[in-house]
DNA sequence: GTCTATATACCGATAGAC
DNA sequence: GTCTATCGGTATATAGAC
């Protein structure tokens, strides 16, 4: 942690700076708002730095918001998972990729390709009728969720406890595991 | 329809073309991306006439996401209602305002207490444990499925058809309304 | 009343001094 | 290797010609 740093570990620290201020920036205020000499602040580095570095605003966004997936095996557990994480503060590159997806076409895309697969993983592990459906339905609902909990901060949600939010959820989100008995 | 207008006839016309293209430039592009001069290209008006109608372009934003409510008295049939609605292609203003409301503050202060009106009246008619967080729960679900479905445009919702969507979303979203029973 | 011209302000990106 | 200076572009908003 003390020891003297090589040139190219000094780099690679001042390009981590730049990267975790970057997701910062880019989840307040989303791609368009943020700007290179704002990241370059927050990061205390010069702009052009910003520019050597990741090369362009576009490809820096991209750096940002590269997210890693973590998979399970289990239907149930990883969704009581899943429900749990998005409840706590989210991760900040994953803010970032929510808070530019509806303006940013490729935050969009990169969004709606990470959806898809989730319900088509959820779908294998689903059984009974309209299973994609039912998985669309779930995934879309923890979607709307997390934004209306960290993004809009709806009263009702942002006053609860997290554990009593999770718990009123967890059959909710469930229920659409099985097929529907109507 | 054909006969002659008069000035503030003409006026009035020319505003109302103004604002259904932002109407519908705010719903492509967001608050941020659209300009002026792409509105004014759209009413097929001078960029100025933009300006002296609605003075600036934050005030031609608020003008242009005002919402009309619909109320309803009995809450299944009214979810219902508006699971129908939201499943549909959005009406401009609501487009524009979703769009905006994760990087524009005046949209998200506006879509929240929105909801936060959505989440109090369902709750007043909604009855057992934790009418509240279930409501939210009700609410920030369909938000999700509005956004995945017209702004992400998952595969499985736009492959799908609106009326098996609904078939399948409608249990889903009622199962909400009455207490646990787990 | 409508539009041209422009003031003022940022932006991303680049070139080049040190 | 780092930073200064700046280019070229675009935006909102305004002032004033016609």
């Amino acid at each position: 942690m003390s020891e003297p740093m090589s040139r190219s570990e000094r780099r690679a620290a001042t390009a981590r700076r730049i990267l975790d201020a970057a997701r910062a920036e880019f989840g307040e205020r989303g791609l368009e708002a943020t700007t290179i000499r704002r990241v370059a602040r927050r990061a205390e580095v010069d702009p052009s730095l910003v520019m050597q570095h990741y090369g362009s605003k576009a490809a820096l966004f991209a750096a940002a918001v590269e997210l890693d997936e973590s998979a399970s095996d289990d239907v149930e557990p990883h969704l009581h998972d899943v429900l749990d994480i998005r409840l706590a503060p989210l991760p900040p590159e994953t803010k970032a990729l929510v808070r530019s997806m509806l303006t940013a076409p490729e935050a969009k895309a990169r969004m709606s390709a990470h959806l898809d697969e989730r319900v088509a993983n959820l779908t294998r592990a689903m059984d009974g009728e309209d299973a994609e459906l039912r998985a669309a339905l779930i995934v879309s609902s923890i979607l709307g969720l997390t934004i209306a909990r960290h993004f809009l901060e709806l009263d009702a949600l942002t006053q609860a406890a997290d554990a009593d939010i999770a718990r009123v959820a967890r059959p909710w989100v469930t229920t659409g595991i099985h097929p529907a008995t109507e």
